[in-house]
DNA sequence: ATAAGAATAGTAATCATTATTAAAATATTG
DNA sequence: CAATATTTTAATAATGATTACTATTCTTAT
């Protein structure tokens, strides 16, 4: 059950913890072989869903084909970029607070629980 | 622009307003070949592509690596299962009032929109 | 009816992801 | 430490969902 302590394993996790771009398996695979140019596509596929299961690092659910992950294990919110897709976090009390309103709501509703999901304009792209 | 009347057009419609059960391309196409079997699933994929641009049916935007449509053009929530993974309709007066509270607080805190996805259990799994 | 344009069936290709496997690395035991 | 058991890896194949291609057929506008 204790995952065993390997130099792509850790590449995985420091790289993910770098970046904070919620990076695809792919785009990870691009990061890491730059440091392990003999790492595979399925090691970093495969480990990405032992780490989240292990609860060392998340796996997003989001929208779009491509599952994205992130580094910090913190629930927070994202915001999906309306322009360019990027996924940015999200960190305002205000929205805790919107979601804890939701919270009670859907579940007064006779809801076990929702996903939510915000949409706005990144910094690089604006907000025109 | 105008999508031409054909035969498999008119079948992809009316089979898709037949049912409640939001499919998938490959679920509707199930139904569809039962009238037109020598339907190809690529007439299916690019018709219910077609038609949703056209306004003519919904894409749904929901979580999973399936993309799912609906046959009512009306905006309305969705329930996801989380026993089966069906995708149910949420026709709630308080989920509009949620919906536009969270429309002004998401807007008031500088986000364009969200996506909300409820999650429950549908009638045939029961509450437990 | 004719010609131009659009759509179709059939098939191939692509993209994201998962499975397989023999070899290598890591962990455990004596 | 050495022997052994277990896990992980790289490479590759396979899968599932979707999109692209193309020759033929259908629809629409003259
Ligand atoms: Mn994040
Ligand atoms: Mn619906
Ligand atoms: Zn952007
Ligand atoms: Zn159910």
């Amino acid at each position: 059950m204790k995952l065993s302590n390997t130099l792509q394993r850790r590449v995985i996790i420091e790289e993910l913890r770098k970046v904070k771009s919620h990076p695809t398996a792919d785009e990870l695979y691009q990061l890491v072989r730059q440091r392990l140019p003999q790492v595979s596509l399925g090691t970093i596929y495969r480990n990405l869903e032992l780490l989240s299961e292990d609860g060392q690092i998340q796996k997003l659910e989001l929208t779009g084909k491509q599952k994205r992950f992130d580094g910090n294990i913190k629930e927070h919110y994202h915001m999906r970029c309306s322009n360019c897709g990027c996924i940015v976090d999200v960190e305002d009390k205000e929205i805790d607070a919107i979601h804890d309103n939701l919270q009670v709501l859907v579940e007064r509703n006779g809801f076990d629980g929702f996903r939510l999901e915000l949409i706005g304009r990144c910094s690089r792209c604006g907000n025109t």
